[in-house]
DNA sequence: ATACAGAGAATGAATGGTCATTCAGTGGGG
DNA sequence: CCCCACTGAATGACCATTCATTCTCTGTAT
């Protein structure tokens, strides 16, 4: 963010072509790698180009400018998330085993590309600030999914009636996030899914009615 | 960051005379004001400056770089309330009302000094990665304190045996911390510390035996 | 009381380095 | 031959940090 940044450009044209190469997911896999490795602000587009192996004013092709490269890298695997994450829970009927399974794939989709885990819990929050509510709709999103599940398990009887749904539904996200992060701080990489369940059993233990 | 920070200049050399004036803390509050308000990364050293009423080399004689301002900030505050919590928690025998005012003292710096906490929930983590393990000595601190009284709470059998102890409180601290961030993005600026209660009830309910 | 010297504190203009972004030019496919 | 994707060197901002200079005390001497 060197300057005043004009924000108004008409739109980022990528190729008519594009399918032919894959240089745009090359730009995008390599901004994360190198995002996460160095964090947003101290990776130079350079590095990025270099990762992708394409000349510094490709990536202008493809991308407004830096920025636009990580809220589209943030945004593209946030769709494919709830994409997965609203087909998967639409097939499950029990409030509980909804949150469950939400949690698992929560934690396996971080799990399996610690560069975008890394990027979600060290930029995600800046952004969500800095660069507008691109992100905030996201989060709405998601937790629109934990807030239905938990208004149903209360009409069900199966959660508790006094509960707040909206601070419910922080706690469950929250715990979770917590989870990743430290997951993320942690060197040793071990099986983040594997915590799922036991996130879940307090949470959903702390949801149910005694 | 503009250079490959030499880094190991002697130590800041505040003034003798410092007590006369209040330059250091007028900084120090100029900083965290303006980080909250447009970012670190965003923020310009002579903003800090302007803010604090002072001249922008001024800054060099009580912090050796913008970074150190802003490690500085984020300990200071930090230091003040684990010495606050610890105190606090000290007095208090009953685990779950321990993780309670924990909850309620969390709450309420934040709601405190809304500046800080913006600092705290948009820059900690990026620092935890890249400004090295300073803050992340203070969260283990923390998270000493939730573990001791999950596990003082499992050995008089008020909390459930099989709950894991660094999972539970990885749960207790990211519901909090998730709290303070829909506190921060929200702009009702609502009375933060009025959901401590219900927070801990979730969590509370959520350890204990049925 | 007044003057003066010295020391540290404070100032802010100037410097130097870093990058994001641009754009004139290249090359290959149709 | 034309069109475009692509290239990467050059440009222009931007800003952290420095440092020569000025200011403000404090104590001492007259």
């Amino acid at each position: 963010m060197k300057k005043a940044s004009p924000k108004k450009q008409p739109a980022k044209i990528p190729a008519r072509t594009r399918a032919l190469g894959d240089k745009y997911q090359r730009i995008l896999d390599g901004a994360v790698a190198v995002f996460a490795e160095k964090g947003f602000h101290n990776s130079r587009v350079s590095d990025v180009a270099e990762r992708a192996a394409v000349a510094d004013g490709t990536i202008y092709l493809y991308f407004r400018n830096k920025e636009e490269l990580l809220m589209t890298a943030i945004n593209t695997a946030f769709d494919a998330f709830m994409s997965r994450a609203r087909t998967e829970l639409e097939a499950i009927s029990s409030p509980p085993e909804k949150l469950r399974r939400l949690a698992q794939l929560h934690l396996q989709a971080f799990h399996d590309n610690r560069s975008l885990a890394v990027v979600f819990q060290m930029e995600l929050r800046q952004s969500a600030r800095f660069l507008a509510p691109f992100s905030h709709d996201h989060m709405v999103e998601y937790f629109g999914l934990v807030r239905a599940a938990i208004r149903e398990g209360q009409s069900q009887g199966i959660f508790r009636a006094e509960l707040r749904e909206k601070i419910a539904a922080n706690c469950f996200f929250g715990a979770l996030d917590e989870m990743v992060t430290s997951w993320v701080l942690d060197e040793t990489n071990y099986q983040l899914a594997d915590v799922a369940d036991a996130v879940t059993d307090i949470l959903l233990n702390g949801f149910t009615k005694k």
